[in-house]
DNA sequence: TCTGGGGTCCTAGGACCC
DNA sequence: TCTGGGGTCCTAGGACCC
C-alpha cells in the first residue's frame, strides 16, 4: 500500500484531502510546540514534498511543516496513529485479493504476496504475464473503489523479485518482471534494495567496495557467508534472483509485546508502576484474544536516558495462565532496574516494554 | 532535531542431557 | 591421565522490517 496509513486518513476525511498528512507521534506531546518525542509513522506525498518521512524525529517533521507555513504552503496535518482503523482496512484489502488468489500472505499490516502461479499452468508463459498484469489492475480497481487508495503492485517469478519491482514505480504503479529478465533487473540496484540488508550490512560491504547488487556477484558462497554468516549465503542466491521462500497464509505470531516512551525521563516508582500495569494489561488482552491458551516466557525492555538498552527473560516451568502470575513474573524482571542490582548509577529511565512468548494452543 | 512501536530471525555462550 | 560429541533449551543482544 501506498503512505497507507497516511492515505486511509485523508480518504476517510473531506478536509483531509489534498493536504500534507503526518501520523505518528503528538509533535506537542509534552513540551508543545513541536517539542513532542516520538518519530513520524506515516506522511502522505504531500508532506513528503516538505522533506517529511518515516522514521523522521517527530519534532523534525514539524518545524520542516513550519517551514513550509512560512513559505506560503498548508501546514502539514498531524494524526495519531489509528492501529485498529488500519488492521480493519487491512484485512478488507486481503479478502479483496483472496478473491483473485487462493494463497495470500500478509507480510505486514500494508503488504501482502499472492500467489499467481497457476496462470502458467493454465495458459503458458506469454498467456500468464498478460493475464497476471489484469488480475493486478483489478486488484488495484477494487482496493480504490472500495478503500479511496492506492497500492503498487510487482509481479515476479518469486517473491523476492515480486517485492522489489513493487518498489519501483511508487505510488500506483504496477511493474512486471519476467523469470528470463530477473537477474539483470537486479543487477544496477544498490545493495540496500535488497530487503533484509540494512544499515550495518551496506556499510560492511560498502568497506568490500560494494555499492551495487552487480559487485556483490564477485563473491563466492563461502566468502559470504564468511562474512555475514549465514545470511551471506541466502543473500548469494539473492542476488542471483534465486529464492524460494514459500507463500505463508497463517502465521502464527510468536511474541506477543507492548512498550512505551514516556513523555519524561522518570525513576518514580508510582508513574513506572502506573505504566506497566497498563502495558501487562494490554499484553494480556492481545494474547487473550489471540486464542492462544498459555505461555512460558515472560520478558521486559528497560531502556534508559543514554538510550541503553536492557532485556531480561525468564523461562518458567509451568505455564502461565492467568494475569496475576503473568504481572508478578514480569515484575520480578522490572525491580531490579530501580537499584544498584542493574542500575548502580541510578540512571532515569526512557522506555519500558513488557512481553511474552512460547505460546501453547489450545487444546 | 534525538532516536516510536510491534514484530521476526540470527548468534553465541552456558546449562543440561544422553 | 586429560578432559567426546551431538542436540536442545535458555538468555542477551543485534540487525532488520514496516
Amino acid at each position: 500500500m501506498d503512505a497507507f496509513f497516511a492515505s486511509l486518513e485523508e480518504a476517510g476525511s473531506e478536509i483531509f484531502y489534498g493536504k500534507p498528512i503526518v501520523v505518528g507521534a503528538d509533535p506537542n506531546s509534552p513540551a508543545g510546540e513541536g517539542k513532542g518525542r516520538g518519530v513520524v509513522s506515516t506522511a502522505n506525498y504531500k508532506a513528503r514534498e516538505y522533506g517529511i518521512h518515516s522514521a523522521l524525529p517527530i519534532s523534525t517533521a514539524w518545524q520542516l511543516s513550519q517551514k513550509a507555513k512560512a513559505e506560503g504552503k498548508p501546514e502539514a496535518i498531524f494524526l495519531p496513529v489509528d492501529f485498529e482503523r488500519y488492521g480493519k482496512a487491512s484485512r478488507e484489502i486481503f479478502k479483496i485479493i483472496k478473491k483473485y488468489s487462493n494463497l495470500v500472505e500478509p507480510a505486514s499490516i500494508d503488504e501482502f504476496y499472492f500467489d499467481l502461479s497457476f496462470l502458467s499452468s493454465l495458459r503458458g508463459e506469454s498467456g500468464a504475464t498478460d493475464e497476471a498484469i489484469q488480475i493486478c489492475q483489478k486488484i488495484k480497481k477494487e482496493i480504490k473503489e472500495k478503500l479511496k487508495v492506492t497500492c503498487s503492485v510487482g509481479i515476479g517469478p518469486n517473491k523476492l523479485i515480486a517485492k522489489i519491482s513493487a518498489g519501483m514505480k511508487k505510488p500506483d504503479g504496477l511493474v512486471i518482471i519476467k523469470e528470463k529478465e530477473a537477474e539483470e533487473f537486479l543487477e544496477p540496484l544498490p545493495i540496500r534494495e535488497i530487503p533484509g540488508i540494512g544499515p550495518k550490512t551496506e556499510e560492511k560491504l560498502n568497506q568490500k567496495g560494494v555499492k551495487i547488487v552487480k559487485e556483490l556477484k564477485k563473491f563466492s558462497r563461502q566468502e559470504l557467508k564468511e562474512a555475514l554468516g549465514k545470511w551471506g549465503v541466502e543473500l548469494y542466491f539473492k542476488v542471483r534472483a534465486i529464492d524460494d521462500s514459500p507463500i505463508v497464509e497463517n502465521r502464527e505470531a510468536k511474541s506477543i509485546g507492548e512498550q512505551i516512551t514516556f513523555p519524561r525521563d522518570t525513576l518514580n516508582a508510582i508513574y513506572i508502576g502506573d505504566a506497566f500495569e497498563k502495558l501487562c494489561e494490554g499484553v494480556f488482552k492481545n494474547f487473550f484474544q489471540s486464542g492462544f491458551k498459555s505461555f512460558k516466557t515472560v520478558g521486559i525492555t528497560v531502556r534508559f536516558s543514554d538510550f541503553e538498552t536492557k532485556t531480561s527473560v525468564k523461562t518458567l516451568k509451568k505455564e502461565i495462565l492467568g494475569i496475576k502470575e503473568f504481572r508478578l513474573e514480569a515484575l520480578r524482571l522490572l525491580l531490579p532496574y530501580f537499584d544498584r542490582r542493574k542500575n548502580p548509577r541510578k540512571k532515569l529511565i526512557r522506555l519500558i516494554g513488557v512481553s511474552i512468548k512460547g505460546f501453547k494452543t489450545q487444546i
